[in-house]
DNA sequence: GCGAGCAATGTAACCGGTTACATCTTGGCG
DNA sequence: CGCCAAGATGTAACCGGTTACATTGCTCGC
């Protein structure tokens, strides 16, 4: 591999010209440019960047810890990262954790010294080796991080607001008997998600005891919830899941039972996963913009590293509704010629 | 930030012992570890990679570089990486090159002399411009490329066999006049699979002129293929779709038009999309495991950057046929329990 | 008792860049 | 003509680690 010195010597100049011209200073005559560049193109000349960061003292990277995040959320989320990475010039120094939580910490050990900032997203019961492994000099920012902690920058989700407005959606379009399926019982997601219901509820129809089946946001645990309301004839005419998964199994035992979704029951999701536009019918969901989630976090970070006198901030982003065909009260439609396949049956069937 | 001279100085030793104490080397009393390991641990010291990267002369990280890629195509490959970069302590450098090829060279370079080894997917008209910025000194492999190109390692999919294979399924189950809706024009994994479709027929049935319609791999062409089938009155009773996309918008259509899927008309995909699950009815297709893909170029890469000697390979994945309910010629199926809601709508439709 | 041999530790050079400072050149102006 | 300012270029120190080699202090065997 050539070195500086390398060029240089190949230029016939000291070090010093060459690595001036090679950075664009100012001080430097057009001979001693175009010569120096010719000789690093000719050498194959690329910096060493450890050398680089070594006098420069930035490392060009941010660090990026994730869990294990699967499927779309964990794509967009690096896409919004990246997005924004990219346009301040620096690179994804990235890091799974493999579902072990402790990981974190090693993880960021690992990148500290290596990155400019990080972004990490941890499950709520790794907060406490992960903020031992935090250094102070370096900037960092959670995501998704529930419990605000001072002197953290954090960006996540208005779980609360965007749960009422999904209730009030529900009780807008004339479902009176509501019923939540929750998730996992410890996740501060489904948690906040059920106190936004809740307080929706109070607020809209009075109602201050819905029913709340507990799931664990997996699509079987939706078609128990569903099984159970239908066994228990419990009256109830909308059904407001923690996630979409969940609404995608509940919708898949109410149709099987021959209940007309929409119509006898409305069904709700969270999250706007893809296969949300796909099932039958498609399903009414708050929209999270993951990428967006994302870039924001970077946004920050940079923002930090940059000016580090700046005060880490705590910004919650609001979550859009999104309205579909699985609470929608209506006689049958033609089916346009975009539609997707589901969509279509689900004309057919009501 | 301490340096390992701070180090040094609070535990009262010199340089070289507190950096031999560090990195484990055997020639160190019991005493000087625990004295260094105490000191690193009060300064919170972690060593600048940078400066380490200079003498050790390895990055300790791999570099990908990827075009735009959504969803889980994009999540499931960079697990599949990581998985293998993990298990050899190396960290993943991301580039995204955000839907411009001639992005690649350049990211390709700003890689440089910060990884020890690349992982590259581009997209075949950029192949020029990157193999000028790859460096002969870095280890390299190229994923899904098409074009063996010698002195480069490749990982990518057997198209032509995976396309046989699903051909072969078709005849099996009694389709014989089966159609084609191609991808892009231009895109080598969809002339690939026409080919080995073509192979296959005529290795089969004997025909040698089968109905071709050209797509470009969105839902809506798919659906456009199928309108023209209907349209046209051809006779056909299985449609073989370049990738699950087209099939899902197929599958629309012919819900749409009334036609029985999988009786009447067969409809096959390709990828296994996760979707693919969810349609109804739920689509055959073949199954292309990209975290495979990733990990076993991940490997290739890391026993390349380990044995400098080694000759680069071009390494080809077999897909996996996965069979459902859309080239599935039978009655009417009883619902059972854990079935999605597509699939029990489609066992209502038939 | 003494030198060989070994283990533990220290000294300093080096990795490949960047940049403060010194030096040299040139041009303008009194 | 001489002096100074400004611009171009070179010299060398430095960033923070690693490690070859030198040095020190022991033990062991004859």
């Amino acid at each position: 591999m050539a070195t500086i010195r390398d060029v240089a010597r190949e230029a016939g100049v000291s070090v010093a010209s060459a690595s001036r011209a090679l950075n664009g200073h100012d001080n430097v005559s057009t001979d001693m440019r175009t010569l120096v560049e010719a000789a690093a193109k000719k050498l194959n000349y690329v910096p060493h960047w450890g050398a680089r960061s070594l006098t420069r003292r930035t490392a060009d990277a941010i660090g990026v810890v994730l869990p294990d995040l699967y499927g779309e959320y964990f794509s967009e989320l690096v896409r919004g990262i990246d997005r924004v990475a990219h346009a301040h010039g620096k690179q994804l120094l990235l890091s799974n954790m493999h579902g072990n939580p402790h990981e974190a910490a090693h993880a960021v050990r690992a990148m500290r010294g290596r990155v400019d900032g990080l972004l990490v997203m941890t499950p709520d019961h790794a907060r406490e080796r992960l903020f031992e492994a935090l250094s102070p000099a370096l900037p960092a920012v959670l995501l998704n991080a529930h419990v605000p902690t001072p002197g953290i920058a954090s960006v996540g989700i208005d779980n609360h607001g965007a749960a009422r407005t999904m209730t009030r959606h529900l009780v807008d379009r004339g479902y009176r008997r509501i019923a939540f399926v929750s998730g996992p019982r410890h996740n501060r997601d489904s948690l906040a998600r059920l106190a936004g219901f809740r307080a929706a509820l109070i607020a809209t129809t009075g109602e201050r005891d819905p029913i709340v089946i507990p799931g664990d946001y997996s699509e079987s645990s939706g078609a128990e919830a569903a099984r159970l309301l239908i066994a228990g004839r419990l009256k109830v005419d909308a059904i407001f899941c923690a996630n979409d998964m969940m609404a995608v199994g509940c919708c898949g035992v109410l149709a099987e039972a021959g209940i007309a979704i929409g119509d006898a029951v409305g069904v709700a999701g969270f999250d706007d996963i893809p296969i949300a536009h796909y099932v039958a019918p498609a399903l009414t969901t708050m929209n999270v913009s993951i990428a967006e989630l994302g870039a924001t976090a970077a946004e920050q970070l940079i923002a930090l590293i940059n000016g580090a006198d700046l005060v880490p901030e705590t910004i919650i982003l609001t979550p859009q509704l999104v309205i579909r065909d699985s609470t929608r009260r209506q006689a049958v439609q033609p089916p346009s010629t975009d539609q997707s396949i589901c969509e279509l049956q689900q004309g057919k069937l009501s």
